[in-house]
DNA sequence: CCATAATATTTTAATGTTAAACTGTTGGGG
DNA sequence: CCCCAACAGTTTAACATTAAAATATTATGG
């Protein structure tokens, strides 16, 4: 949103915060996407492997809940981890409609070696901000 | 991000706030874009039609850089407002490297029929905030 | 003047993203 | 029991996004 818009008091107050919000969050996220890239991952890969560690294997219907994305998008997403052999997939005994995900070796290996290094980026991009400030952006 | 990574209380502060500042600004700019998508447009496309409002007519390069955005992403962008005759491209007279891009009338009388409705928009979706904490925000 | 570096744009290849249409699978009501 | 609605996943079409290669044009140092 360009700054010339000529409108009430609010109207611009309101604006300059969602601009900046969205600046902050697109920097950050650019960030992040910089030291993914440097292990091959993408934000949305690492997404769905971080939840898989954390949650253990799911439907990808619950990895589309718990990331907010479509149901095309995780299987495009998922097609892309199993390719290169970061995930499986298995179709649910019981129910044939479901499809589970789960870790392979190979992603746990790549989880475990970089999530540190990734919580310290994050860490890092956020410390300009102090400790009261990240405890507001949590209202 | 989980909610279970194990680390430092910093870490989980700053993880928390990264996953809380990523939400809000996808909620918002999606709520934008249900909007957007009421007269046919994206969020890029808007972006690219609002600049030219504001700031008159410039180059793909100067778009770019308005918009945060790679050159390529640019071109697709204005090819598709092109394609609809919202924009007009010509090639600079004195530097033929240069692209100039100009709302066309047809582009012109949308933004001028829908800004206010997406200002307001926003300025509803930031109203759950106080005026304080919008100032917060422009930090 | 001219070879070459720099610049603006376009194209290409890969990924992400959604909505909507389509394919199987399951469960329930008649 | 069977039809059909509901549900999980996949596919398709359109747009977004980037990096990197390719094109075209301009500027510049020698």
């Amino acid at each position: 949103m360009g700054s010339r818009y000529k409108g009430s008091t609010e109207d611009i107050r309101a604006l300059s915060a969602f601009i900046n919000l969205t600046r902050a969050s697109e920097s950050l996220l650019a960030a992040q996407g910089r030291r993914l890239a440097k292990d091959g991952l993408t934000v949305s890969q690492w997404g769905v492997l971080e939840a898989l560690y954390h949650l253990g294997p799911m439907s990808q219907k619950d990895l589309g809940l718990k990331l907010l994305k479509s149901g095309g998008n995780i299987t495009m997403v998922v097609n892309n981890l199993e390719k290169r052999s970061l995930v499986t997939r298995r179709r649910v005994k019981g129910d044939r409609r479901f499809v589970e995900i789960r870790l392979a070796a190979k992603g746990r290996r790549i989880v475990e070696r970089t999530l540190p290094e990734h919580v310290a980026g994050i860490v890092r991009d956020l410390e300009c901000l102090g400790a009261d400030d990240q405890e507001q952006l949590r209202r």
